[in-house]
DNA sequence: AATTATAGTTACCACGCGGTTACGCGTCAA
DNA sequence: TTGACGCGTAACCGCGTGGTAACTATAATT
């Protein structure tokens, strides 16, 4: 059952840089040796391989908001939580930086995510679906991760209180549009890794207690 | 010659809904009732199309740019301002914030700029050209902009002096993130003319000298 | 009035598309 | 040994693609 598994994976590398429309059948076929026939032991259509990758991203991502959770636990959350690694162990701005840094570029170099992103980047006028979905994952879900995150600093003075939503605005908005840079041009990697990091530096100066 | 520019308003129109991949020939000259041999009376090629197309748009671009500077000139700058409305004649935060945001409102709106918008989205990753321009036009111009507005504030002390190009960051990041939900979702579109807002008016009461 | 340019038309081209069919070939269980 | 099955192939289908050629109606120019 490997073949499956090449053709989802070599499918989303093209959705990914050529958009659907700009990808036939035979060009996923082509580089993993196999007739575009072959594609059709395995899945129904065209359309049905977008939805299966659209899927499997789709629980990945809801894997990987469970990890978030267990990570993070909530004030008024009723679940206890286990050996969280959250904000009970961040102490310094520095302990900060370097673990929303790393998280942040973690979905910024990780193959996978960043085709997932591209492809859904180019998709997302498609249906009101993957319209929302886009939204959901990049922007509602991170801004509630963030807000949750310095509510917690906050309750222990460790940062100054305000807006919750409007810090996470103000942290996370930057990050995104980082990202975007990144993702257009990635000769600017660097460039971008550095002013992320800058950015959540004089967030973090801005905002704490001192 | 109105064909021509009804054939450049009519691809541009389904270019940004379908993307270019997506749309045919045919499908840009059936609703203009024409053949799709008539196309190529006027355009060599679908590609040309295209072209044209980010050709007029870069165009308008840069009248729009240049009209922003005629309603803002900076200190530095040794060029003489005529009868500018720029930062001498923002008094008030309102003034500010109602500015700013009819600005912001105009470029969500205006029906020829979301179109190109939705186009560049979907095209930024098919070539370096389309992918810089993109970056240029919806990230370091807005940026340059507020950043020299906001210098323009301080100097006048209606603004606490800080890091320019952050403050310019945590405010245009968050307008361009709910740009994205706005072109994504025309339904929350009311929505996030309140966020908009909402984000102006807080930027505005953290920055401002009291 | 004759000519020329324009902007359309219909009919067609070769090709590539998504998708289908008929078949071959190993593998493995009965 | 048999036969069903999984997974591949080559060949093909109908259609739509970007693009072209030949023709025509109209209107402006000379």
């Amino acid at each position: 059952m490997k073949t499956k598994d090449l053709v989802l994976e070599e499918a989303l590398k093209q959705f990914s840089e050529k958009g659907y429309a700009g990808t036939s059948m035979s060009d996923i076929a082509k580089p993993l040796g196999i007739s575009k026939a072959a594609l059709y032991k395995h899945f129904e259509s065209k359309q049905q391989i977008f939805d299966i990758i659209i899927e499997e991203s789709e629980k990945r991502f809801k894997e990987f908001l469970a990890e978030l959770s267990t990570h993070f636990s909530r004030g008024d959350s009723d679940k206890t939580a286990g050996a969280g690694s959250g904000v009970s162990e961040i102490a310094t701005g520095d302990d900060l930086c370097e673990r929303v840094f790393s998280f942040v570029k973690f979905s910024l170099s990780d193959p996978y995510s960043v085709r997932v992103r591209h492809m859904l980047t180019m998709s997302q006028f498609q249906s009101k679906e993957l319209a929302e979905m886009y939204s959901k994952r990049y922007v509602e879900t991170m801004l509630d991760y963030y807000g949750e995150l310095f509510e917690g600093l906050m309750e222990k003075g460790l940062m100054k209180r305000g807006d919750i939503r409007h810090l996470a605005l103000m942290f996370y908005a930057p990050v995104i549009m980082y990202t975007g840079i990144w993702d257009r041009e990635p000769g600017r990697a660097k460039e971008c890794e550095e002013a992320i990091r800058k950015h959540v530096l004089i967030f973090y100066s801005l905002t704490k207690t001192k």
